[in-house]
RNA sequence: UACCCCGUGGUGUAACGGUAACACAGCGCCCUUUGGAGGCGUUAUUCUUGGUUCGAAUCCAAGCGGGGUAGCCA
């Protein structure tokens, strides 16, 4: 059984256990610092839940941080979708652990920029007046830059005036100064900030020069006191450079570590931004929160619940190995949760029309159904049933293949809580399609009736036509049709044509009352949830997960 | 090419020098008024070669394979 309760164990719990152990800090801090330039993701789940999850699990906090140090990408809506987004995550897990949230590394530009001249002054850092282009040769060279010398004043002077404007975008750059032969590349005097002309969605045009990654994200570490600074693989070269910085500036004990694991990777899907950013763009998809986004906010319109996705960060668990978890991992981690939970529903998606010839007209009977098999306490429900009914027309074929245990013509299935009922008679349009059956109904087959006990092989489900409640109902199923749509160039022609389909379906009365919060299973069908487009005179249900179908196999 | 990281069933993970295990997926059976759930069984694993050791998935070395980095993106 898959639980969210028990401590997950892997390498970054053992050093944060570790540490804690030694003394080395006091309390654990982490943080979650996202770049608002889209919204987050499943991957970014996985990365939320191990940062708070640590420190929930050590008694630490985690600070939500938004990394806006690039104003030409980020905007204020992404913020808000990220906060709307983490929380929803987190609510009622690790919500105690947030530490005043959010952080902006913004709101320290002022902060940085005086540890910057700090590092002038100490002789570590020089204004350099090469282009992005000379840069880059020199860098790929080993090549020291023509400006590495200068004196500490002018570098002093130039950089206050790049503060200033005095300097076209891209002209200067404050470079840190440390070894231009460094084996690793970006120990080769990197990039510390750049001038770039720009409104920043908080600081407005206070700035003109805006400080790189390295730069930003070290010192905001050090500034909030994390401890744990935990990011993906890429970043993994980085960390030199992350360490110099602490160093170079002699910042008092005690300072972050970086650590690094390998980021979620789906079959059947893509995860970087900018893909997730073209299908929104080019329309192939309805926004950022279209259900077959692993967007957080798609995943949370389609149905799944924030425990579900927690309970799938743990399966996952966290490695160096740059690892592709089955997409299969997900959807099971769904079917488990709601199989405890989901109250039971009769649904027909596809209704094919039944009439039981032999059952009084006018007849209503309220048979009792079953809320929940695995959950006794959710108690029952009553269901109407009458001579008209709607079974789903899957579950009928005229001329069906071996081990079809469904009706078919002059054959037996057994309604669910209800009768068994045999097909007479097969009514079809002038095309040759069917449109009705006309079947005979055995009235002691009911729940305690004298033949209820009939071993018949189908059951199937149906509801009473009278009492039928339309609504739409958007099934949707994995977005790319192939198990590794990066693999190839073109991931947006691999995307699955049958990836959402909408129909009208006739649901049981007791939906009319049905709860956004809730997730309801549609018997042998899957898990449906509301979408928020419902209103009061149409539900609009989203199909979040199939049930296992075995029989789709045999087919 | 250079540097860094990583290699455990099909997939994802565990085992922390002492019997290689769990989950997903697959297959088979049982059960079932959901072809769901559940139960039972089953297939299949330490990249290679050396070394250290009484003993190696684990430590060391080399090789091979994979990934990352080489933006004035993060």
């Amino acid at each position: 059984m898959t639980t969210t309760t028990d401590h997950p164990s892997d390498f970054i719990r053992d050093i944060v256990a570790d540490d804690l152990r030694a003394g080395k800090y006091k309390q654990i801090c982490a943080r979650f610092p996202p770049e608002p330039n889209g919204y987050v993701h499943i991957g970014h789940a996985k990365s939320i839940c191990l940062n708070f999850g640590i420190t929930r699990e050590f008694g630490g906090i985690c600070n939500i941080r938004m990394d806006d140090t690039n104003p030409i990408k980020e905007e204020a809506e992404y913020v808000e979708s990220i906060m709307t987004d983490v929380r929803w995550l987190i609510d009622g897990w690790a919500d105690k652990h947030v530490g005043g949230a959010p952080f902006y590394a913004s709101d320290y530009f002022d902060r940085f920029y005086e540890h910057a001249v700090d590092l002038i002054r100490k002789g570590k850092a020089y204004v350099c007046d090469m282009t992005s282009e000379e840069t880059d040769a020199y860098r790929r060279l080993g090549k020291a830059s023509h400006f590495r010398d200068r004196s500490i004043e002018e570098n002093l002077d130039l950089f206050a005036r790049m503060k200033a404007g005095k300097f076209a975008d891209g002209a200067r750059t404050l470079r840190a100064k440390i070894d231009v032969n460094a084996a690793n590349v970006w120990l080769r005097d990197p990039v510390l900030y750049r001038i770039r002309h720009a409104s920043h969605h908080r600081t407005g045009d206070k700035w003109c020069i805006y400080p790189m990654y390295d730069w930003a994200h070290t010192l905001s570490d050090y500034i909030e006191g994390i401890t744990h600074s935990v990011c993906t693989l890429e970043f993994e070269v980085h960390r030199p450079l992350y360490d110099w910085i602490l160093s170079a500036l002699e910042l008092p004990e005690p300072r972050p570590h970086q650590y690094e694991f390998a980021r979620l990777n789906l079959t059947y899907s893509v995860m970087s931004k900018r893909k997730l950013i073209q299908l929104v763009n080019e329309k192939l998809v309805n926004g950022w929160d279209d259900p077959r986004m692993l967007t957080i906010s798609g995943l949370r319109r389609r149905g799944v619940t924030a425990s579900a996705l927690r309970a799938f960060a743990y399966n996952v668990g966290i490695t160096k190995y740059p690892s592709t978890t089955d997409m299969a991992v997900l959807e099971h981690t769904m079917r488990d949760e709601f199989n405890r939970n989901a109250a039971r529903r009769l649904a027909v998606l596809r209704p094919i029309k039944i009439v039981l010839t032999n059952y009084p007209e006018g007849k209503i009977e309220e048979l009792d159904a079953i809320n929940n098999p695995e959950d006794p306490k959710a108690g029952m429900r009553k269901v109407p049933f009458s001579r008209e009914l709607y079974i789903e027309s899957d579950d009928f074929m005229e001329t069906p293949p071996p081990k079809y245990f469904r009706l078919r013509p002059g054959g037996e299935v057994r309604l669910k809580y209800a009768y068994i009922i045999k097909c007479d008679e097969v009514v079809k349009d002038d095309a040759g399609k069917v449109i009705e059956l006309r079947c005979t109904v055995d009235l002691d087959s009911k729940s305690g009736g004298p033949t209820a006990a009939r071993k018949i092989k189908g059951t199937i489900h149906w509801v009473s036509a009278a009492q039928a409640i339309d609504a739409e109902v958007r099934l949707y199923d994995r977005l790319f049709s192939v198990p590794e749509p990066d693999a190839s160039g073109d991931f947006k022609s691999l995307i699955n044509p049958n990836s959402l389909e909408v129909v009208t379906a006739k649901c049981e009365p007791a939906l009319a009352t049905a709860h956004p919060e809730e997730r309801y299973q549609f018997e042998r069908l899957g898990y449906f949830a509301l979408d928020p487009d419902s209103t009061r005179e149409k539900q609009v249900w989203n199909r979040t997960i199939t049930l296992r179908d075995t029989w789709a196999k045999v087919k």
